[in-house]
DNA sequence: CAATATTCGTTCGGGCCCGAATTATCGGCT
DNA sequence: AGCCGATAATTCGGGCCCGAACGAATATTG
């Protein structure tokens, strides 16, 4: 939310509006650069590494969920991925489309669905995720080492702290 | 993309998959915490405080940008919430269709637009603000104290990294 | 002052996103 | 066996999301 103008100029606005009712400015400022953080970075590595294959942000995820975990049920990738069923049964549609993976229905229980890679699926991985951690890297190079473990803890209390 | 299996769990599959070839697990591990954070966080809003008054997290974002910064130009909307402003377009077009806010061209310059909260949008941001930030108090407080205002500049950090 | 370039908001097309309803299957219980 | 509650995936409806193309208005340049 804080964009173009300074946190603190936000502050003051937000203090004219409310007249001086207590809110938590901290919270506010971590629940922002948190959303500002994640589309930015999102939007960074779509268009530099995604856009030349044509994958969307959460096509290159599910990919990366199968590639890692194949053969993985529907649920399963929606839960490692962060995202509903219903919005993977679309992107599994689409991904299935273009030959990337496949659909089986498990023999063991019908009502399962098991994903796997296409050998085009798994040749895209192993020349994209090199490149993507790659941009990764660049992106949070920005960051003193010392606290990137510091970085991935505090991103773990939020998640966390949702549950 | 660290959902149910830990983190290890799935850096020693990938490295299974890709057989010794170099990569950044610490960047990996920001990113991909930093987008189950992002995305956690806001359904986690949406659902508590958001949905009694039937608003997306985009609705509300536009919403408080407008209440703190009105009259505010469209480009400056989209600026500050960090959407594209054909996704805005859209969105306007609901919040103007529910009584929330105006849109005015602007007499100085032809091509703006200006934007402004209804007295119900006031009613609605003044009601809904405290307890969205009373809310945001009770996820960040799993942070520790002294670490909340590093967790924001770490943010601040990739937002700049990708610029 | 007219031709040109730039800036702004909107529209369009295709894809993602979720909750709720739906269909199919499984497991337990009688 | 037959019912019944639980569970899986999909479909459906409405909304968000972006880049590209568009038209209107302004700014710039010769």
């Amino acid at each position: 939310m804080a964009g173009q103008h300074t946190l603190n100029e936000t502050e003051n606005e937000v203090v004219s509006r409310l007249g001086g009712l207590h809110l938590d400015y901290e919270a506010m400022a971590v629940t922002s650069n948190l959303f500002r953080a994640a589309n930015a970075v999102r939007n960074h590595l779509e268009r530099t590494v995604l856009a030349k294959s044509d994958l969307t942000w959460t096509a290159f995820v599910v990919l990366w969920v199968v590639w890692i975990w194949e053969p993985i049920e529907t649920r399963g990738i929606a839960a490692e991925g962060g995202f509903s069923k219903a919005t993977l049964s679309g992107v599994l549609t689409t991904l299935e489309g273009r030959g990337f993976l496949t659909r089986e229905r498990s023999a063991a229980d019908g009502r399962l669905v098991l994903v796997n890679l296409t050998p085009a699926g798994r040749r895209l991985m192993k020349k994209l995720f090199p490149e993507f951690n790659q941009e990764e890297c660049n992106i949070t190079r920005h960051i003193t080492t010392s606290d990137l473990p510091q970085a991935a803890q505090i991103l773990r209390d939020l998640i966390r702290a949702t549950e």
